[in-house]
DNA sequence: CGAGACTTTGACAGATTTCAACACGGGTGG
DNA sequence: CCACCCGTGTTGAAATCTGTCAAAGTCTCG
């Protein structure tokens, strides 16, 4: 999941599974803080989420960290450059995931329609990151922590009565390294939205969404 | 071209066609400040860059602009998502292209090595610009410019005596909005660097690097 | 040569980070 | 069962970096 504008969010289709599964090895299952993989492991599989969340995370040098990606359901990950991973893979809830052996993207031989099927989800993904570029380099504290909630609401919102109802499984600093902020930053752009009645935080992991549009307009700078 | 990690920097191979020259259409050539295609557009070629550089940029509605890369001689340029351009592509300079029909990545019917060596070129894509995320996210305006010019310096620079000399032929303002900050702040830091003699300015648009070591220190976030 | 666009520089403002203290909450062990 | 503890999150104050606004300088192209 990136972070994509909000103008563009697409129609909600139900998680499509690239492939039938009779072609596919079996599902795996992740237990939070677990591993998929880490940067620079040799690529074999790559997954598409099916239910649960993921962190791709990449480390500098001195340890600062960017989360380049949260892993939806519906999302793809594990992408190979060069045959390698090039960041860390880890479970933030329980994750059940659908394996694709590498050699289906990078040769179709076999399963043409598999082939096709991830090949698009690498260029969907090219398109979202470029998106994302976007947030990074030119919104302001407010407009990604919006940006961000609207995404993860249209994602994996549930409803709540007239409201809409987010699950953050991610810490603080998780959505700070992802914005490119700090955890401070984060939690006081929360609190200021939960000030403005734009949502109620639930629990630290689960924020109410009361006024969808206002968000919206904090999401993509309407001024305040 | 993105700003990647400099200590990842690859083997600098000569620019590496995709393919024989046999199965393509023939050279595209592009004035400084012509289009190659917009935002939106139906995608038929995907183009790698033979000499030159061009720019794609996306706009946000309300102005902002995102540079999303530069197409430096040996990038590949014009991945469709769903079949459409998400980017304006503008010539900088001079540019020649080999144009590569989008069928040949979407099915690679005819001719899977090049089939093969677009969907590479589309997973290198993946990768760089998750360490672009990293710098937009994560880098100081010191480190962003620093490690802007080195990468520059990799892939474009010529030697000039014991010294190295890159071409910027694209504006302050690109290079802002490519690396996440202002002109103003662009500005700024080159003239830093040039009373630091890290740099000279030779003239606008050509910068010579004197000490290349304290450039990547920089970039890497070395303190200072 | 002149006009206009781009670049540089300066002063100032403001957003975000940094540093520090405190609150909260879940889990553990007594 | 309750108290304690530690990691996580929140809040505050100060510092700093980068942005904003304005003006002057420079280059390019007609």
């Amino acid at each position: 999941m990136y972070v994509t504008s909000p103008c563009e969010v697409r129609p909600k289709l139900p998680v499509a599974p690239l492939a039938s599964s009779t072609y596919q090895a079996t599902e795996t299952r992740l237990k939070p803080g677990a591993y998929l993989y880490f940067e620079g492991d040799e690529v074999e599989w790559l997954y598409q989420v099916t239910s649960g969340v993921l962190r791709l995370t990449r480390l500098l040098a001195d340890g600062r960290r960017q989360v380049i990606a949260f892993g939806l359901p519906g999302d793809t990950v594990g992408f190979p450059a060069a045959g390698l991973h090039h960041t860390d893979c880890e479970a933030l809830t329980d994750v059940r995931l659908q394996p694709f052996r590498r050699a289906h993207l990078e040769n179709g031989e076999g399963d043409p329609k598999l082939h096709t099927a991830l090949l698009q989800a690498a260029l969907r993904e090219i398109s979202a990151m470029q998106d994302h570029f976007m947030m990074l380099g030119r919104k302001s504290a407010t407009e990604k922590v919006a940006s961000f909630l609207c995404v993860l609401s249209e994602r994996v919102g549930e409803n709540l009565g007239a409201y809409r109802q987010v699950k953050l499984p991610m810490s603080r600093s998780d959505i700070a390294d992802f914005l490119g902020l700090t955890t401070e930053t984060v939690s006081r752009t929360l609190t200021q939205l939960r000030k403005s009645q734009i949502i109620a935080i639930d629990s630290i992991h689960t924020v109410i969404i009361q006024r969808p549009e206002a968000l919206l307009n904090l999401a993509e700078g309407s001024s305040d």
